[in-house]
DNA sequence: GATTTTAAGACTTATATAAGAGTTAGGCTA
DNA sequence: TAGCCTAACTCTTATATAAGTCTTAAAATC
């Protein structure tokens, strides 16, 4: 009896979420039904989100059901479990940035906070190359951000970090904000936009007079150049962020699985 | 009555494959099981292991609990699972090995075969560097190989690799082995050590006079040096190989989620 | 009669539901 | 205030049903 019940629930649900696509698993549909609620801004960072019961019996699904599509998410780094308390959209703080998109380590292995020294943010037409990263319209403008992190008490990263005026509208106008450390967290903070995942690209290159004066060595020495392409849960790209490195005394670490 | 059955069973099988730590669930005590099944070779890759169902019932578990282990697994890239026919130790192929390991792109973003002409093969000891970094005895022999590899017709990786003889003795003893593209193809196949992760360190170093000779451009051009530990399964580093690439028509990309 | 097509079945993994066992935190009681 | 109880969670396991794949054998066709 209830098992039919559930049957006749489970066909009106999928009527109702989809469009009788009739294939798309039910797991999967409560999944992006999740996920527009946090991109959607419903539940915000930080925020507790319904138990498992509470959302099997809003869409007429089992517990389990609902559990799935959540496994998943908590793969994808949006949502965080913990036993006994709650489900939570993911916080991205500070440490959790360092974590996961900071890559460079000292010698030893170990990875440091590095400090920063913010030289200028400005307003600017967005260049050819930016645009298309970017996906922006012709013309375009953006922040630009110029700094120096420092790493074991020597300036190591110049850093230069693209932001479309249009998202990022208010940081652009201080002429000397006082950035953070880590900027995702404020962008989530202050922008209501989350930095899911970055693409990178890794060169080497000659450092410039500009370069070498910063960081304190000769013009020509090489240095690591990493191209970040940083993109919102929905493949948005929303900053571009290019580093030269030194690494005489660090290096980047990546693990492959 | 079959509620009790089947409990009564998973005391058993706890007792059985633990000593009863009695907080491990039950999932993962099979995860174990199937890995050590799959790194001590009774399934080889490639090989169908027996259906959810059959290890089930030998197990005295339920198909779900099967499934959930072998779930990790999968995620894991140690197994694959196709539908309808059965599930089956991950065969890393050259294609895999490329898509994997393999992070050099050239400037539109594609991936490309590379080509490689070894150099030379020989045998020697082990540096200080070599046997920290691949847990050898001091004094342990080495397999090293040296080639070049061209991408897009044109000389641009450097790559000098180190292998324990203790596990690859075969392939020192002759002097112009005829190397394959993919190694790690190779290791699986013949020495049955499965490559499972990596781990890479990336620096920007000025060319020698001899990686300036090999990929024909001048003393000091910046160059991308990749030193890759690779592990087994086990967290085994097996393999140290480091790569000298030429990027001013190519990258390394990175994709961080 | 030989060959191709079709359909049933015996496998497999995939999905959905349900029930009970751990965890946590806050409130109640001695 | 210290300890215990309880409610609200998630976590684990079990079971049932759906869906995909291959084999096999009967039926249709040449």
């Amino acid at each position: 009896m209830s098992l039919t019940f559930a049957a006749i629930h489970r066909r009106k649900l999928v009527l109702v979420l989809s469009i009788a696509k009739g294939s798309i698993p039910l797991y999967m549909q409560i999944k992006d039904l999740l996920i527009a609620r946090v991109t959607g801004g419903e539940w915000a960072p930080g925020d507790v989100i319904p138990s498992e019961m509470q959302l099997a019996r809003e869409l007429n699904v089992s517990q389990g059901t609902v559990r799935k599509a959540i496994t998943e998410l908590v793969e994808n780094n949006v949502l965080v479990r913990r036993q006994g308390k709650g489900t939570f959209v993911a916080i991205h703080d500070g440490d959790r940035a360092l974590f996961h998109f900071f890559h460079i380590v000292n010698d030893s292995g170990t990875k440091i906070l590095p400090g920063c020294k913010t030289l200028s943010c400005r307003r600017r037409r967005a260049s050819r190359q930016e645009t298309s990263k970017l996906n922006l319209s012709s013309g375009a403008r953006v922040v630009c951000i110029e700094r120096v992190r420092n790493l074991d008490n020597q300036p190591t990263i110049i850093e230069t970090i693209i932001l479309p005026t249009e998202l990022f509208g208010k940081l652009g106008k201080l002429q000397a904000w006082d950035l953070p450390n880590t900027l995702y967290e404020l962008y989530e903070t202050h922008f209501g936009i989350t930095i899911h995942r970055a693409e990178e690209q890794l060169r080497a290159v000659a450092a410039t007079d500009h370069d070498a004066s910063l960081l304190g060595l000769e013009a020509g020495t090489p240095l690591l150049e990493i191209e970040r392409t940083a993109l919102t849960l929905d493949g948005t790209p929303v900053e571009l962020r290019i580093s030269r490195c030194r690494t005489s005394n660090h290096y980047y670490q990546n693990t492959v699985l």
